[in-house]
DNA sequence: TTTAAAATGTAATAAATGTCACATTGCAGA
DNA sequence: TCTGCAATGTGACATTTATTACATTTTAAA
């Protein structure tokens, strides 16, 4: 049995853990790629094992609206409540970091429910709190001006990743918003003047964020 | 045993409903009251029998933002993930229309996910036709302007009361998508003109949406 | 090294939305 | 009937955000 994977979901039983490592299919997704697109089947639920994968709403006019970070130790909530009706994914799934996935088959997903009461709860805490994150993201965008969003935005990614210095370029932030990469230099510029962040080419260092 | 209640949740098995009629407690709310409030502890599940409620997302300044409606046979997604480990609430529940509700004390919840799959499958099915609700609120505000956040307000009035004469005043649909409400009597003109709507004092009907 | 592409800076302008001030209208209660 | 309030209409103006059009800088590739 993998020891790692104990790790990432310490709340799983040893015998989930188990049934987890016979039953699951271990998969990989290069940096970049496309994991799941809006309209797909979902044929199975995900869990991460490693690396970094963006959710985005997707529009009629391709237009890409980030919602959450998919990280290791985390399930796709989605990929959850669609599997047991095998219904069409609502979201599309970005691989930003290359990652390492475990697929469990879509009947495993219920008959588990039953079973492992650690699965269970593994399964209802991943709702509850996607759940919240999305109230949270609604918040932003239904009462916030776009200056309050962008810093919204910059903790967010500040706790994804863990540090102060992010990897991102305008546009991949103006797009992530669905505003205009001029508006967001703007906007970094004026954080900049007021001593929230300190800008460089392709990646942002937070002082007070 | 209930005879409506099993109109109500056809899904239900036999067992259930006589689960429910048993534990069940019967509460009645008067329309305009508050049944939620953002940041309580939820003690409770909730299953609408009778009326109308409408969700709302609050924010600190006093901002209501209006989520979906909470209706005859439906349950709140939000009791139901909050329940299992008695989190705060963090959404605000008002009464429309006055309602009569069953609570469903918080360990039965969990207990009936293992006995009654009728009962685990009704959950699931909230969880999922909620997420999905409130994916399409984000899509809404994060990629359209108030205008076709409007008619697509709209269009979900009429779905929720099955009619085309809906009783709202400006200043209530104003705060519904939280702007001001001289923007939406602008539109409203503007969509009259365009043949979409016919305003009445207290009340739009709708003709082409 | 040269060159092309990507990232960022910036200004001018347009469009959408928010805010303020006040007029008008219709309804309910005195 | 009269009166006052709530609902709606409307114009002027401020603010925010989007769009357009370039310039400049940095990086990566030829």
């Amino acid at each position: 049995m993998n020891d790692g994977l104990q790790q990432l979901f310490p709340s799983f039983s040893t015998d989930l853990l188990q049934a987890i490592t016979d039953k699951g299919v271990d998969q990989t997704a290069t940096a970049g790629s496309v994991l799941m697109r809006t309209g797909q089947y979902i044929k199975n639920t995900v869990l991460v094992t490693s690396g970094k994968i963006k959710i985005y709403r997707e529009d009629a006019d391709g237009g890409e609206f980030f919602m959450y970070y998919l990280q290791p130790g985390q399930a796709c909530a989605i990929s959850m409540v669609c599997a047991t009706k095998s219904e069409k994914s609502q979201i599309m799934a970005k691989v930003v970091e290359e990652a390492t996935l475990i697929a469990i088959p879509l009947p495993l997903m219920d008959k588990w429910m039953m079973e492992h009461r650690s699965w269970y709860e593994f399964v209802i805490d991943t709702y509850r709190s996607r759940f919240e994150e999305v109230l949270e993201v609604i918040d932003s965008i239904a009462f916030r001006a776009m200056d309050e969003r962008l810093e919204f935005y910059l903790k967010r990614q500040k706790e994804s990743c863990g540090c102060n210095d992010l990897k991102l370029s305008h546009q991949e932030i103006a797009s992530d918003l669905n505003t205009s990469r001029e508006v967001i230099s703007r906007l970094l510029k004026k954080m900049e003047q007021h001593g929230l962040v300190q800008l460089h080419r392709n990646h942002i260092e937070l002082l007070k964020i």
